[in-house]
DNA sequence: CATGGGAACGAGAACGGTTATCGATGTACC
DNA sequence: GGTACATCGATAACCGTTCTCGTTCCCATG
């Protein structure tokens, strides 16, 4: 049951690639999106290991996870490393990092209210960005 | 493309069984847990049918919808009709009804922030409910 | 530099939840 | 009764994700 003093993490062409094309994009992506991606620009890499690199980076607090509507995981890098919500397009994908002290003493209160405790919570909130709001050209997400 | 003027919708011994048992649940409960149920308790039902009805009810608004971390969906018919959060024990399922209007009030502050509209939200909050905080045996949800 | 051990890879199969298909069934209304 | 059509439900398809297992590659060590 004692987890290994050190975790043996090595570092590879596709982790690599998969983390730096986190770094390149803005929006939370898919794993196919991201796989998809990376074999268009070339250097080949199996689905199994963009899951595999993307469960690391969650595991290790690289990455935010977030469930779409239909149950799918999507991941973003983000800036900060502190517990943040998302405020996201949902027609683009933009999002904004969220610092959200008003969130987690509401969240601490009510369950204290009503005696929980081993806390968390998810805060996400959905909308369209300035730039998706004026036109009306299909695309949807 | 022009939607009927009036939707029929029969009342059928399935759809009601469904609405009953949800009626009985206090529950967040997957759809094949509720189909498991009905199955046991006598009436015959298809998972399909069990699926369908679920989706009617949580397009009427009669039930809620939330993701579990797996993606998975499940149903809980709700007391208040107004939009509301979730205070979900992970232990048991045991659920509290929130009326957040701190929360409402941050999405919105936070999106105009931003210029972002058309606003939508999710907040809901897991922990462990008294009962489940204190004692020791095993069964996690 | 050569080598051995094991981490990581990746193609394909399996899995689990959900949705679509389509003929059978049931219900409401004439 | 008879007809129209919503609903049912077994089965197959779907889709995202995870597992399997043989192969490849990294890297510490000699």
């Amino acid at each position: 049951m004692n987890a290994p003093a050190t975790r043996i993490v090595r570092a590879t062409r596709q982790r690599a690639a998969v983390s730096a094309l986190l770094d390149r994009l803005a929006d939370f992506r898919s794993a196919q999106e991201i796989h998809e991606e990376l074999c268009r620009s070339g250097g080949g890499i199996g689905l199994t290991t963009v899951y595999r690199a993307l469960q690391t980076l969650a595991d290790n607090g690289e990455v935010d996870v977030l469930r779409t509507g239909t149950g799918e995981a999507v991941y973003r890098r983000c800036d900060s490393a502190e517990h943040h919500h998302h405020l996201v397009c949902r027609r683009c994908g933009a999002t904004v990092e969220i610092e959200g002290p008003a969130v987690e003493t509401w969240a601490q209160k009510v369950a204290e209210t009503h005696g929980y405790s081993e806390l968390s919570h998810t805060a996400e909130i959905f909308g369209l960005c300035r730039a998706c709001t004026a036109p009306s050209d299909g695309r949807t997400r």
